[in-house]
DNA sequence: ATGTACCTTGGGAGCGCTCCCAGTTGTGAT
DNA sequence: ATCACAACTGGGAGCGCTCCCAAGGTACAT
């Protein structure tokens, strides 16, 4: 590899020092302008700001990591078991959330799918590196390694959806009962009398909650929950469909059903189709999470939407304040049940959803 | 992976240093075996490989970045006005493609949404830091100045897509016009006599080429062109509709339509319901891209599919090549247009679609 | 004047790694 | 035994930045 390196004139990029040298300071001086510290005379800044204009200094990122051992990189951490995830404008939205939120920190986004073991322990051991500041995690299952492993190496980690009601570190979510709550509301609001749900799997959280949300909203209309309305399908157009089938048999009086999610209602419409029902005539139907597919449908779908840029960017703060709370360095493990005085407990958020209702209720 | 990461005294990540002490060489010798290269013993490897192993040793890359010039991260870049382009599962694949590839080299991924003009000079200033070693641009539109500028500053970049026919750098795309030539074909093969097309804005390359392929498919039937059977859409669902009604008044003997993308696709078919046309039975319908939309709608659409994660993979593939090629280094600006002997042209990868056939065709 | 307190400033000391040049050792040929 | 040559190996010299301490200035009170 025979680089050479600087040719002379204008080959490499002007570093610090060169800055320093033209405007006629010290090193620490340009530092403190590039950082923005306050400790630095207004007629110095100039002369700094004007010497940096001149050569187009941009400074290094790599030395400025080694240096301070902070990378302005945090990592959104994705296991990809599940492509439903991906396609969905969910994902997106949490993207374009954070990666906003990001840049007006100046800030990178480093996206990591993780597709199996090996790609596991290969973020793991880029996490221990600190190669970022930070993990955004999304998606994950309840029993993911992942946030332990990271609390160990000292890295932040916010969450996106709880794992468990008594989710241990910072997330942020949405109410998925209040969201449910008020789509099965609506059901009944237009006189539907036999509301059923299709529900998600019920080792996810986020499926238990839209399901007491439905059956809070029976209650509060007065009316009993009939568990046998209730049927379990795993969040993909196939179980929306086979679950659909199970109810249309056990139930011929239905005549409004809440999905769980915007796929489900899919498959479910199919079924309502091959069994010759019509929706919204003798049947409604609302979903959740006003996705692509929800606008599509014939009849488009009414569906539960949620703020997923906001959670995207409410991640992206909540990372950032934790990494004031404890400096990037690797903190001995601690119990992780004992919070410290000052740090009473993660933070967490959980954002408001709304229904929008199209022509499918 | 059951490190013991931090001896007696608990605290910082252990360095280059400390395994070079623990296994009783040098620095150098330790840096070799990280590295893989050839020049070490194979006892001498042995003992740094224990010393890693007890250690949990996990290089810097923060350091080895600095030290070496090349930090192991390439940029995905997407110019982001068109949310279109976001919640498409083309998207997802480009990127899950990318991240595969890249995770099979230990290379990181860093997203880079562009907005607007400021987030643009920030990408600049970041390239410009070198704090990634080559740069994916996808869905750049024909006067974006991003590619020059990277050029400029030495960085390598290969794009989604040609910008025109005579694209001047690295690219993967997909053979749009054979994939129109096969939905165009498919109609005419199924008896269609009247077969029109709604295309995209003439000004992108890729519309261009997919309208090209929609005539051509007639010519080669040993049909004529009626010019007046492409009708401009903008790849937007509205711009389909819009689109549609107009074929309609114009060409009511119309019994066959191919859009340019699915969305528009999904446009057209409102506007034949609206019209009261069957689908396929008045008019079939093929769209292109194989999205989520194809396959709900009703019928389901039948679309030309792209092989977007081997996209994704490829581009990466020829990043990688053309790091190679031409040494990280910031190299002197030269003159484009003037390639050197041994790199007679960029790399460049144009990839066969597949025709996905459902009900509505 | 002298002292005190507070700012600003320069620059040494690393951060952990790679590069590369010697130095050391081992091998085979003379 | 001697020499040439190759294969390893150690460690100095940075990479460009931040951190931090001490030096120098300035302003005000004593």
């Amino acid at each position: 590899m025979a680089a050479v390196r600087n040719g002379v004139a204008g080959g490499r990029r002007p570093t610090l020092e060169q800055v320093a040298r033209l405007a006629g300071v010290g090193r620490g001086t340009v530092s403190r302008v590039v950082n923005g510290s306050p400790r630095v005379s207004a007629h110095t800044r100039e002369l700094v700001e004007d010497a940096i204009a001149q050569l187009g200094y941009v400074p290094n990122r790599a030395a400025r990591a080694l240096a301070a051992g902070t990378t302005d990189a945090v990592a959104l951490v994705v296991p990809e078991q599940e492509t439903r995830f991906f396609a969905e404008p969910y994902f997106s939205g949490i993207l374009r959330g954070a990666s906003a939120e990001l840049a007006e920190h100046d800030m990178q986004l480093l996206l990591t799918l993780i597709r199996n073991e090996r790609e596991r322990d290969r973020f793991t051991q880029y996490a221990a590196s600190h190669r970022v500041d930070g993990a955004l995690l999304v998606s994950l299952h309840a029993d993911d390694p992942l946030p332990d492993l990271l609390a160990e190496h000292g890295l932040p980690a916010v969450l996106n959806g709880r794992r468990s009601s008594d989710e241990s570190m910072p997330y942020v979510d949405t109410d998925n009962a209040a969201g449910a709550r008020s789509a099965v509301g609506h059901l009944l609001d237009g006189g539907r009398t036999t509301v059923a749900t299709i529900t998600g799997p019920p080792d996810m959280y986020v499926a238990r909650c839209r399901a007491d949300g439905y059956r809070e909203a029976l209650r509060t209309a007065g009316r009993g929950v009939d568990e046998s309305l209730l049927v379990q399908g795993d969040f993909t157009e196939e179980g929306g469909h086979r679950a659909m089938r199970r109810l249309l048999a056990a139930e011929p009086s239905l005549d409004a059903v809440f999905c769980a999610s915007d796929v489900m209602a899919a498959g479910a419409r199919l079924a309502l189709r091959e069994a010759g029902r019509s929706v919204p005539g003798d049947v409604a139907l609302v979903g959740f999470d006003d996705s692509a597919i929800a606008r599509h449908m014939d009849p488009p779908l009414t569906s539960v939407r949620q703020p997923i840029d906001e959670m995207g960017r409410e991640m992206v703060r909540i990372l950032l304040s934790l990494r004031e709370r404890e400096p990037a360095e690797a903190r001995p493990v601690r119990a992780s049940a004992q919070p410290e005085p000052d740090e009473p407990q993660p933070p967490r958020r959980v954002l408001p959803t709304e229904l929008v209702v199209r022509s499918s209720s």
